[in-house]
DNA sequence: TTGAAAGCGGTACCAG
DNA sequence: CTGGTACCGCTTTCAA
């Protein structure tokens, strides 16, 4: 039956036994002479490419794995994606996994447990390495690629568990903002934080309070239950409902995203940022940037954090015998105009 | 050598060899009573169950495809997800593909150019299928796959490529939130666009556009560039900055995000909204409904969506010889307070 | 320097 | 109903 119109036939599948019968050579030999085999003579090898690059020969990533390689595949377990944080990071994994060479497979996304099934494609699609950011049940994958010599990493993540992590130094940049603040005049402070207890969090929140400590001053805390804009948003109206003799001068959120969500519902209850208060945050997302919000926080690393995750990834997928390994990296203080110097009464 | 204390040694992969080892029986009879071959006694399927399930079998997906089977692999093409919307169309595909056992191979994230290894892994890992939304140069991964007989699906984004695509009826929508303006007394327009020309912007300016006309009405139009708060700021300060006799009763946003920044930047100078200018948008991404922007769009229909462009594209990796299709969903306005009707003078 | 052949883990066809 | 076997595309001994 001749093939219809609308549907061109898809061309064979380019293989090395297509190549060696057009180079007159064993498969082998292909094989060999495009992974750059120095046994092959240079001039087959040569021919070989020319004719490889001619058929336009893209090389079978799945037999490959299947016959003792690596497949090339990181699986990805990425955050609650409310936050922009989570976001950015994705962004820039998508950007430098492709950069070098390796393919993603999207494990998980969100706030969400992660499912069984999910967890059973570390395996069947034989994931050379995983990539894990926050979420709260991160610790099974974790336990499932241990258990298998399977090498994770964790982003913006600290963990006991076995598994390598790249993060930022989250108590000592709390401890850092909270010194600005401390240095700027305001001594009433109200901290807001989140329900559910990431490390994350937790750092931060005890890098705050710690440094408020040492200048013998505590904090009033809030929660809004998630880290989410609506988080911030429910914890500053219960700021704003505070009389005003017991108004914090400046508020922490563990959280950009929080933050944001703190200045929106200040200023919907008539008080004004930072005039009346001051509103600091962490991680430096793209949005506290905008000159609506212009928020002070503490920037995170995000490139080099990426990139420091991958470098650790790669080296166990070379070397699994590597020890784990947990690294911290500084975040750089970012003054902007949601904090001003308090004018002692 | 001994292997060390901290690394166990990764088991052994449970084949279909090992188990037909345990049974007694021929590994193709594993398989077949393992796919729920009716051909195998219930006896021997249920006996071979049971050992898989002990013995704690995967099934390893890349032989699986070798020989000749689906991958299970869908690749993603991600827009700029600077637009939260494409945040919120990534977690929906990502949740229903789970649930549908569709793994996620991450092509693409981002406003730049799809690169050339990119497009390779579609072929090199054996893609049953391509999920694409947005992203300029789609059309390549299309043609490419289109080539190789694998199947596409656009997600918000009408083509007249070879591709099936499932979108908002942007046209209709832009339309009726037009109307809904008119209606609500307004006579005096902005058009707040961009500059790179996606199908959805188009159609949505034309939709807007035409209604106008048909009341006899024009619009001013104002770019800020690229469909991002940024770009909605920029066009915003234009519209802040014109007399105030010119100044639009009503502006019109190509998408939500750009509607904030619009929002945002007539508030920083000083124009009320919805009091002095109304604002509307288009998508709905959770951000126009926080109480600070409060802002009337065109709601997309996300997850029906999703739903219809996984059905369209797993039925055309069943059978690729289904024809290409064009589905488009109508939209549900929500009206909300960035609007409001205006007063004859 | 190159070829032949044996897998990797499944599926499917052909027997019996 | 079940077993044997070839094969998917590539890598990798083992020979020559």
């Amino acid at each position: 039956m001749p093939s219809s119109i609308s549907m061109p036939a898809p061309p064979d599948r380019v293989t090395v036994v297509t190549i060696a019968r057009q180079a007159g050579v064993a498969s082998s030999t292909v094989s060999r002479a495009l992974n750059g085999d120095t046994r092959i003579s240079a001039a087959t090898r040569a021919r070989i490419a020319a004719i490889a690059l001619e058929l336009g020969y893209k090389p079978d990533a799945l037999a490959r794995t299947l016959s003792g390689g690596r497949s090339g595949l990181v699986g990805l377990v990425l955050g609650p994606v409310e936050n922009p944080f989570y976001v950015a990071m994705l962004q820039e994994v998508v950007a430098q996994a492709a950069r070098r060479g390796i393919r993603l497979l999207v494990l998980h996304l969100g706030a969400g447990a992660v499912e069984d099934e999910t967890m059973e494609a570390v395996l069947q699609y034989r994931v050379d390495g995983c990539l894990v950011t926050s979420a709260q049940l991160s610790s099974r994958i974790a336990d499932m690629c241990g258990s298998h010599g399977v090498p994770v990493v964790m982003l913006n993540r600290t963990t006991r568990l076995r598994a390598s992590s790249v993060s930022c130094d989250n108590l000592e940049g709390a401890t850092e903002i909270t010194q600005f603040l401390l240095h700027e005049g305001h001594r009433r402070f109200a901290l807001v934080g989140t329900d559910t207890s990431s490390s994350t969090a937790l750092e931060r929140e005890q890098g705050f309070t710690r440094a408020l400590a040492s200048a013998g001053l505590e904090a009033v805390r809030f929660s809004g239950g998630t880290s989410s804009w609506m988080g911030g948003y429910v914890a500053g109206e219960g700021i704003a409902a505070l009389p005003p003799a017991e108004r914090p001068h400046a508020v922490f959120a563990v959280s950009d995203i929080m933050a944001l969500g703190v200045i929106d519902a200040l200023r919907q209850n008539g008080l004004r940022v930072p005039q009346d208060v001051s509103v600091v945050g962490f991680d430096d997302i793209a949005e506290a940037a905008r000159p609506t919000y212009a928020l002070t926080t503490m920037s995170q690393p995000l490139v080099p954090m990426v990139r420091r995750g991958l470098d650790m990834l790669l080296a166990r997928m070379e070397d699994p015998a590597l020890p784990d390994e947990v690294t911290l990296l500084r975040g750089t203080l970012a003054v902007r105009g949601s904090t001003q110097a308090r004018v002692v009464a």
